[in-house]
DNA sequence: GCCCTTAAAGTCATGTCAACCCTAAGTAGC
DNA sequence: GCTACTTAGGGTTGACATGACTTTAAGGGC
C-alpha cells in the first residue's frame, strides 16, 4: 500500500473458499462435515481435486469473490462466511515432481457453513463432488493443509462463538444445536450441562413455540440473536 | 488456485506490516505500545502516515516480506510476526475526496513484535516516525481501521498466549513480564494473582539466577519455554 | 393405564479466578 | 546494629464456572 507498484507479472491472486455442510456419515449414519471439491482439468494437478476458487475479478470484494464461488460451485447461500488465511509460498503453485515453474499463486481462503437440506443441487457437472471432510483423497497444492487449518478454526471457534446456527434452520431445539456442536467436534456432550451453558451465552431467545409430534415431551424451539454478528464478519482471533 | 489465469491488470498486490514495540509515554512515563509510520511522497495521501509495507516480491514468501519491510523501516529483526488479515476492498486504495479510478491493492498485513532496546536507530531518515499506537494522527487509505484489527489481535492474544516475549529480554523477573502485560492492555493486574497463572501456564522456565542490586528481595529470573513456538507462527484464532 | 422416550431442572464436587493478607529477603537510613 | 521500607513470593477465602449425575415433567405408543 505505501509503494504502488504494477505487480511483478509472475504472481497472480486467487480466492478460494472451504465450504462446509453437515450431512450423515455414509457408513455410521452420524452427521458429520463434508465439503464440496472440483476436480482439476489442466495442469498442475490435472485429474485431482481441489478447493473450489478462482482468479479475483477486479470489482468485486475478496468476501464476495468467495461467495460467487460458493453460490457457483453449490448453488447454495453461505450462512457463515469469513476469512481464513493468505496462503503465499512461492512455491506452492509448482507440482510436486516436476519443478516446472510455473506462475506464482498467492491465495485467500475463505471458510463458510452451509445448510444443504433444500434439495441437493450438482452444480457445475460432474466435476464438483462432496468429501467427508475428515476422509478426504490427496489434494492439489497445499489444499489439504489448507482444509486441516479450516477445520481446526471451525473446531476452535464454535467452542466461543455461536456459528452452529450456520448449519441450523430460524427456529432449532437445543438438542439440535447440541448434535451440531457433537457432528462438528466428533464428541458426545452432556446433553444438561450443554443446555444449561448455551443458555447462559445470552446468544439464543426462545420463540415460546414447541417442536411437536416428537413421541416424547415436545422441546422449546429457540432462535439465534438476531443483531451484529451476521455472515461475513471478521473475526477475532 | 483452481483456475490459474493472469491476474487482472489492475489488482496489485501488496504486503503491509504493523509493528510494535515498548516505550515510555511520553506525558505519563508508562510503557505503552508504540508503532512506525512511513510519510506518504505521493499520491493519493501524499504527506500523510501510512503503515510500511511494499509491493510482494516475486521471490519472497508473504512473511520473508513483511520481515524485509520491517527490517527497512526500523533496521530491527522481529521477535514475532504473524499475519493479521487481507484487506482487499475495491475502494479502499482511493482517496477520500477525489474518485479517481486508481490501481486497486489487495495488502496482505502482518503484526510483529520487536524489541527496541538496541540503539534506537533513525532508519530510512525521515519518512519514518514512532507513535504512541491508542493516539495517532489520521492515516491514509483504511490503515486507522487495519492498526484498530491488529491492537485488538495483539491484546486477545496476550491474553491466551506467550507473546510477551516478544517485548522481553531472554532473562526476565514476573514483575518485568506483567509490566508488558499492564502496558499492552492498559490495566493494572494483581502481582500475586498475575505470577500464579503465568506459573501454571507451563511456559516459563527458571532460570535459577536472581536479578541483583535491587534493592529489595532478588527476584527469580525466568525465560521462555524454547521450542515450537518461535516467531513466524500461524495462529490459532 | 403403564411404559418408553426425551426435556428440563436440580444437586454436588471440583477447579478457576479475583481480592486480599502475610511472611521473606534484600537495601537505605540512622 | 537496628528499624523502616520495598518488592518477592506464598497462602486464604469467596464467587463463579464446569462436569458428572439425579430427579421430575410431558408427551406418544401400546
Amino acid at each position: 500500500m505505501t509503494i504502488e507498484s504494477a505487480i511483478d507479472q509472475r504472481v497472480s491472486l486467487a480466492v478460494s473458499t472451504v465450504i462446509f455442510a453437515l450431512r450423515p456419515h455414509p457408513d455410521s449414519g452420524l452427521m458429520t462435515l463434508w465439503l464440496p471439491l472440483v476436480r482439476r482439468i489442466r495442469e498442475p494437478y490435472e485429474g485431482q481435486w481441489a478447493l473450489p476458487g478462482g482468479p479475483l475479478e477486479s470489482e468485486d470484494d475478496l468476501a464476495s469473490s468467495a461467495s460467487h464461488t460458493l453460490q457457483r460451485t453449490t448453488g447454495l447461500e453461505p450462512r457463515y462466511l469469513e476469512q481464513l488465511y493468505a496462503f503465499g509460498n512461492p512455491e506452492r503453485s509448482h507440482a510436486l515432481a516436476d519443478h516446472q515453474p510455473s506462475d506464482r499463486v498467492v491465495s485467500i481462503v475463505y471458510w463458510a457453513l452451509v445448510r444443504p437440506d433444500e434439495v441437493a443441487r450438482a452444480v457445475d457437472g460432474d466435476n464438483v463432488e462432496w468429501f467427508v471432510a475428515d476422509d478426504l483423497p490427496p489434494l492439489a497444492f497445499d489444499h489439504t493443509e489448507i482444509v486441516d487449518y479450516a477445520l481446526a478454526r471451525l473446531r476452535a471457534k464454535i467452542t466461543y462463538t455461536p456459528i452452529a446456527h450456520g448449519f441450523l434452520p430460524p427456529e432449532f431445539t437445543l438438542t439440535e444445536l447440541r448434535e451440531v456442536h457433537e457432528a462438528v467436534l466428533r464428541t458426545v456432550l452432556d446433553p444438561a450441562n450443554f443446555r444449561r451453558q448455551a443458555l447462559a451465552s445470552k446468544t439464543l431467545i426462545p420463540t415460546g413455540n414447541c417442536l411437536q409430534g416428537t413421541s416424547h415431551r415436545p422441546p422449546a424451539l429457540f432462535r439465534f440473536e438476531a443483531g451484529p454478528p451476521t455472515s461475513t464478519t471478521k473475526e477475532r482471533r
